[in-house]
DNA sequence: CGAATGACCAAGC
DNA sequence: GGCTTGGCCATTC
């Protein structure tokens, strides 16, 4: 089963200027319970694949290591129109403003 | 192939 | 009400 297949497919789905959580995505592939592994999924994401709209259930961005520092990240998401917060070295997005409702 | 991993989450102190 | 704990399950090594 290609569960990542599915992760990635469904993140290209999400609008322009919204945002989705990983337990979201997890719930719409009928596997809520590996919310870990769409973040797992994103961490090895394709280029063509917007990870940058997934965020945890808080609407905090995770991302502290690596080679995605959750600047970046942030920065692409105002690109896109969305408002991110910063507080305390992280940042915040409404969720309730900006989550993204599927089809 | 068995064991560790992980950009999470809900429940419990 | 903030912090810790344990479970989760496909991928990776």
């Amino acid at each position: 089963m290609d569960f990542f297949k599915e992760v990635y497919r469904l993140a290209k789905q999400i609008s322009r200027g919204k945002v989705a959580t990983y337990g979201q995505i997890a719930g719409l592939i009928s596997t809520p319970r590996a919310a870990r592994l769409v973040g797992f999924a994103l961490r090895r994401s394709p280029n063509d694949v917007p990870w940058q709209r997934v965020i945890n259930s808080k609407g905090m961005i995770s991302i502290e290591n690596l080679h995605c520092p959750k600047e970046l990240q942030a920065k692409l998401l105002k690109n896109e129109g969305v408002e991110v917060f910063k507080r305390d070295g992280n940042y915040f997005v409404n969720l309730k403003a900006y989550q993204w409702q599927p089809k």
